[in-house]
Formats: structure tokens, C-alpha cells, sequence
DNA sequence: GCAAATTTGTTGATATTTGTCAATAAGCAG
DNA sequence: CTGCTTATTGACAAATATCAACAAATTTGC
């Protein structure tokens, strides 16, 4: 049996059941613990798979039973937060600025809280309420169809909407990265919608936690030059940090800045 | 078991009930109490629940059913209900329909959860979460300006898209009513926005809570001709009926005891 | 307002799981 | 066959999970 025969039964074993475990998979197959690991790791860099302690499950953009309502706020909570709270810092009051739905962007919105005057343009609809509950801003909730978790909308309805409004600075995340394509998005119609997002905007400010880096997704929507700057949290490795300079891509580290009290 | 699916039942068990005590989910699934705080703690760090003392109960973002941002379900809701439920006797899985943002047409989406493959156009933020859960669904939120509450949006952006599509049913509320203004609306944009969904619609259903009856506000929306039905809760005095009646306007007095195949 | 009861976070011990690393085996192009 | 890359394995250190015991914090009962 081949390694790419092994990894395929691996996920045809992980379709039928909800969750493999590294001792009985390598009993089972005769092999190793440090080869199903292996598997169970490359599976997961591929994006096929999500690795838990003990074991691995299917990932969790494919398992649909996981998709509850707007609970995409989890994994990374802390990095996206932080770049929340450093990208903020770009926007002062009266601004015209656009958010995507991404859960980045989320954390981007509530450390806009003491920010006034706003003019937001998003398609996320937690964003836009957290957003509208401080009246002195206004805000455009792009329209189209609603995500069976709730959380977003999309559509050829909303994008021409973006073309008759002014947008200074625009906030988009991305589902992978390469410096050759820029950022990328693995949804079709959220795809559409941030690049003409970011065809609008004067200013476009990438949000990219460091697990993006390295995956590259079916759908480009930002070339390297057209990122004014690229947010990123402090796991992003060495050889990324080099790359990102070498193609002349400005970028923040977003770390934990303030000392933890007591 | 391993700790991911300890945690994924967790979740499970927190859907079906309002809320976990450590020292009875320790004993269930006979683990130390100590583990099962880990558990709660980590799944807070997440998001996915809120920790209380002696427990953890869902955590409101991923909780459904609360209402932190001003739904003003408070007032009549028991009629408001029951129109609701006596207006979703006409709406069949398939069906185009359009619901405004409205309280009454919230529960009378409510009541469509049974409902499969409906079209739903509406402006009411709640109300298309709450269907598009059901993925079978297509719903579509009309864009525009997000109200303070973060309950409804309105603007001209939003109108021209209303023309576009097809729509079978209207179901749409009104601030007042008249016989000789029909219904009429105390918000402008409201206004705007519900005339161009009664026009385009095949069939127009008013939904008017008794206490309506006699304002007339400043926007007239649909004039008494244009209204295919009415329903109105049994507070409406008879005085009305006999107007309503007499005006030529087919109504239905929405009861406790309608139809209740059990 | 105080004391008892409960719950919580912490600590250290133990068991599992994980990543690393070097050695070996297997696959493959020339 | 030879040299090269990739895959696999066992050994071991680091990380993680669990547990029990205990002190600190919180809630409850009076």
C-alpha cells in the first residue's frame, strides 16, 4: 500500500465515522504511530483534516454539522484580536471604511467601540449590528443571500452597491496567502465581493493570522502591490517574515503589547 | 474518548439544556471534576460557552434565542403570535414570499420553521437569520442602512432590488390604519420600502394588531384595495369589524382556538 | 454580617500524546 | 547498479491531559 493510497482510505475511513484516533489507526493498518502522525499532519496541512489531541477529525469547512450559527468566532480568538486592536489604531473618527464578514474583521469592529462618526460599509451581519449600536455612526449593511450560519451575505445583488460609495480604507481577511497570488479566498461569491471591495478602496488593509500564510486557495482577490499593508500575528515563521519583505509587501506583527498586569 | 469529543458532547448537551453543572457532568462522564472545569474553561477561551459559577451555560453569541439587541417582542406579543401563527397557514414550501421587519412578521417567522425551500425577501435582520437556518432556504436580506437596535435596514440602495425579483406573497405590518388611508407608517424609509414591496407583489397580506386600528400616520403605504387579507387579533372592537366589513376588506379575527391539528 | 458549604485555581505527580532526530528502508531517475 | 529523494521506524524529550489534594475565592444559609 502506497502513502498516497494509505492517506486516501484515511479519509474515506474519516467520512464514515467522526473522528480517527492515532493507536487504533496505526494497529489497524499496520503501521507505526510516527507514520499516522505523519499522515494525520500532512492531511491537515492539505486542509483535509483537523488534528485534535489523540487523534484528527474532519475539518471543520468540510463537516457541515459544525456550522452553527456564527460560531466561527473560536479558533485563534487571541491572534485575531490582537490584530484587531492594532488594525484599529488606522481608524479615527469619521471614517469611511469597509469590512468584510470574516471573523477578523469581527475583532477588528469591537475595538471599534469608542470610535464615533463612522461610515461602514460591511456584508457581516454580526459586524454591522455591533457596529450600528453607537448612533452617531451609519452603517450599510450590504444586501444578498444569508449564509445558512447567518453570518454573512453575499451575491451579485450587493456588488454594484460598492461601486457608488467612497471607501477610504477597506479591511479584508482571506482564507490563504502566497506571495505569488496575494491573498486568496476558498468562497467563490465571498471572493467576488472583496475584490471589488478592494478595487474601490483607496487604502486596503490585508488581515492575515499566520495560518494563512502558505495556503493558496482557488480564488485570487488581491494582487501583492494592491495590499497597502498586511496585518499578521507573532507566529508567522522566520522564512515568511523574509519573503513578505523580499516582495516589498509592508506588514505588522501584531504582539501583545502592554504588560500583563500584575 | 478523547478530550476533542468529551467537549464536542459538551456542546451537544449544552443545545438540548440551558445550562451544565460541573460536579453532574464530571460524575456522567466519569471524569474528575477538575477535568470538566478544563473543559469549560477551554471552551470559553474559545467561545463556544460562557462559564458561571458552579457551570456553564451557552454563550450568547452562539446562543440563538437571545434578544440582546432591542426586539421589541415585548408588547401584545400573545396576538402578535397568534397572527403569525394563523398567517403561516398560507405560506407552502416553495413559496416567494416577502416579510418586512416587523415584530409581527417576526413571529410569524417563527412559525415558518417547518417550512422548507421558501424564497424569503425581507429587510428584517432577525428574521433572515432565523430562516436562512434552514438551509433548504434561500433568503435575502435587502441592503441599507442599518437601524440603531440592529433590527432592520432601510435606504434607497435597497429598493431598485425589490423590482427584480419575483414575489408571491407580502407580508407587511404597518405603525397605523385607516379606512379611508388603508395602511400607514410613521417611518419614512419603512414606507418607501414597503410600497414597492406591495406593488411588486402578486398578493398583499397585512398583518395589524388590533391597537392599530384608528392612527393614521403621516406615510400612506398600501391603499385598502390593494390589501388581498388582513389579520388582526381578537381585541379588535366590533365597530371596526363593520368598517372593515363594509369597506370591502376580506379579514381574519386570529383566535386561540384556530386551527390546531395537535 | 459571619460561618459553612461549594466552587475555583493551583500545584505536583502520572500517563498519554506529540514532535524531533537519526537510522533504515523503499521508491525512482539516470 | 548507483546516487538521490522520500517514507518509515524506534527512541527520546517536550508538550498536553488528567487527577487528587489543598488553599483561595465565591456563594449560600442563617
Amino acid at each position: 500500500m502506497t502513502t498516497y493510497e494509505r492517506r486516501q482510505s484515511l479519509m474515506d475511513l474519516l467520512r464514515k465515522q467522526p473522528g480517527l484516533r492515532v493507536p487504533e489507526i496505526a494497529l489497524s493498518l499496520g503501521v507505526s504511530e510516527g507514520t499516522v502522525r505523519n499522515d494525520f499532519n500532512a492531511l491537515e496541512e492539505d486542509g483535509h483534516l483537523t488534528r485534535v489531541h489523540g487523534g484528527a477529525v474532519l475539518s471543520v469547512s468540510s463537516n457541515p454539522s459544525n456550522s452553527e450559527f456564527g460560531i466561527r468566532h473560536q479558533e485563534r480568538s487571541q491572534e485575531k484580536n490582537l490584530i484587531g486592536q492594532v488594525a484599529a489604531q488606522l481608524v479615527s473618527d469619521g471614517d469611511s471604511i469597509l469590512l468584510d464578514a470574516s471573523s477578523t474583521a469581527y475583532y477588528l469592529a469591537l475595538n471599534l467601540k469608542e470610535r464615533s462618526r463612522l461610515r461602514v460599509v460591511t456584508n457581516g451581519i454580526e459586524i454591522a449590528r455591533l457596529l450600528a449600536h453607537n448612533t452617531s455612526n451609519t452603517v450599510i449593511l450590504i444586501g444578498g443571500v444569508v449564509s445558512a450560519d447567518g453570518s454573512s451575505l453575499t451575491g451579485l445583488l450587493s456588488e454594484q452597491i460598492i461601486d457608488e460609495l467612497r471607501i477610504q480604507k477597506a479591511f479584508v481577511s482571506c482564507s490563504g496567502f502566497s506571495v505569488e497570488s496575494g491573498l486568496t479566498e476558498v468562497h467563490l461569491e465571498e471572493a467576488q465581493l472583496k475584490r471589488k471591495a478592494i478595487e474601490s478602496a483607496r487604502q486596503v488593509f490585508a488581515l492575515v493570522d499566520s495560518r494563512k500564510f502558505g495556503h493558496e486557495d482557488l480564488t485570487p482577490i488581491a494582487r501583492p502591490l494592491q495590499i497597502t499593508h498586511l496585518f499578521t500575528d507573532s507566529d508567522i515563521s522566520d522564512e515568511w517574515k523574509a519573503k513578505l519583505q523580499l516582495a516589498n509587501i509592508p506588514f505588522t506583527i501584531c504582539k501583545e503589547q502592554a504588560v500583563l498586569p500584575k
